[in-house]
DNA sequence: GATGAATGAGCATTCATTCAT
DNA sequence: CATGAATGAATGCTCATTCAT
């Protein structure tokens, strides 16, 4: 399996330089830390991803896109409140990839990562916009208030999270915040 | 008065590192930068603050200083939904410092300014839960997430009007937002 | 012909090398420039040459031995006269190679030929000096004034021209460098 | 004398420069070439000459300056035969900077170069126009011809001596060159 | 307090070359 | 003969920091 040898390298690589990123951020990590982390040559690593900008965008681009998947369909199938419960999950589960695309977001790796994200974002705007306008329940927010108020209490708490400084439970925090999120949004929940 | 000269040497250095640091980031920010913007030679901006690390980390403390100042008076004159709005004010009045402060939080720089900023945030921490005690009509929820379901989403959306991706404009926010924290944490708001 | 394949290919890498060499010189061309530009692999290049000073040696040998080749008959059909206006022939017919031999000559590549060249070049300055010697109108110069004064103006020139610099033709050039050549050596020309 | 001080660090680099890019070329001298030959560190080199190239450059322009002053004088003092023997003087008197300026001439460094030495190289060319416009027993050849004829057996002899291959003397290769040059250009010399 | 030349450790990146397929 | 992934030594350059004036 070919593929697999390569994509174990490639694999290894990503995994060595997102552990450096949390543990120094991107700007101090080096190509030695990835280096001596992942097992790879330094000209194996440039071969691989160009550069450690070309490797925090890949990083970024992956963590974005495995977020996403799933995202969408939580929304339709259990809306505003396993929208944000799935959130949750997903931050308790993936703590490295989510600590690194949350709360360590770097605008250069952002920008590097632009293009290549643009696609699976329209997509993801529009389903939710779409997601929106189909319910009857729901508020017509803008999308950035829409945003703010169903996600903005998870990425808050999700943070303390990940800082180690929460005090709640996920299971408790997920039910209280889905809460918050959907008393923000339902129509009867506005004065 | 001769201090006076000082204060303005001091300041310039702040201003131009906060520019710089906006602009690249801590870490890609050079002191030749600092220099090139403050007009301070390389000798004087050490004098004054020791590192790089010391302009960042007062930049910090001052600006989390300037925005706890006020923040706790909003939340006892006017609750919940004052604190929120206040919140929403002070962000849209220092947008730099805002960005510095809530979106590019560097934890280098958190860490150099923790002892600074020990007593600062004790106390407001506990001004918080004290106030929070003190209502009848406010759930008694842990301090994680009280933080999340009322600045959350003030947060939330702080990011992308920093960002310039807001489609709201900060007063409409500003209501949208008090409400939602408000209905989050009031005590009939919840089931 | 299975030979013409090969030597396609070994021509396709001189070419490329050539104009690589040209555009940025021997040291800043890079092995993949030349995979690049002659469709050759990486492994091939290697294979058929062993290295890149290995391609610059190939080609200052080949290069020299056709500039050598007809240099001495011209001398022997039309003098010095000759010598110089078939200089300026195959310089004007062979500009990029002429670039390289003459004007962009790296003291390592000429090295690396030295010991393959030898036996052309003892030759070569060999038959000049035979036929200085036999003539009975030329000055009995040493080796190096002859050179200096009989190639010394064509190659100037040629410097200019291949830099794009003359304002002169090739004809025109030709004619008053033969004629500098001729009135430097010949018996009664100097005083 | 603060500034001796400063001169000589600077001397000091352009000297282990020269050297080395004679040992070695350009492209294959390293800094560290430089720092170890000149005492000087790798940041005092960069932060008087800001890069390899620059350096080079430097040289190249101080050097041209140096062989250009006099050159002209020369020429009206004592015609193309002064003109020619001067070269040759400065050639043997110079031989590094010869070799750099005349041998080993790289474009990237003329190219550098260029927009320093405009005005200088303006003058030069149009001093000599000027120069031959004025003589009535000199041919009007165009520039490039004149050049060739009159420095081409020169500077290809002293290609010859700096490269310890010459057989001849610099006094009667001075005057053998002499003669070429006037004899080429000289009214009566040509049919 | 202010200045800016000097220092040198440290880093991203390149590139000739090898070798298994 | 051809291929191209892998290697890792080598290099140009940056930049925080110091310190003599």
């Amino acid at each position: 399996m070919v593929l697999a040898g390569t994509t174990d390298r490639r694999k290894a690589i990503l995994d060595a330089a997102l552990a450096s990123f949390l543990e120094k951020g991107v700007p101090a990590t080096t190509i030695e830390d990835v280096r001596e982390r992942s097992g790879a040559s330094v000209g194996s690593i440039y071969h691989h991803y160009g550069s450690k900008e070309g490797i925090a965008a890949a990083l970024f681009v992956d963590g974005m896109r495995r977020y996403q998947d799933g995202a969408v369909e939580a929304l339709r199938r259990a809306g505003v409140r396993g929208f944000v419960r799935r959130h949750v999950q997903w931050v308790t589960d993936n703590p490295e990839l989510a600590t690194y695309l949350f709360t360590r977001r770097e605008p250069s790796v952002e920008q590097a990562s632009r293009a290549e994200l643009a696609d699976a974002n329209r997509a993801f705007f529009a389903d939710v916009r779409e997601w929106i306008a189909a319910q009857g329940d729901v508020q017509p927010l803008p999308f950035d208030l829409f945003h703010a108020v169903v996600l903005g209490p998870a990425q808050e708490w999700a943070r303390h999270w990940l800082a180690g400084n929460a005090e709640t439970s996920p299971q408790r925090a997920a039910r209280v915040l889905a809460d918050a999120a959907w008393s923000a949004v339902r129509k009867e929940a506005t004065e």
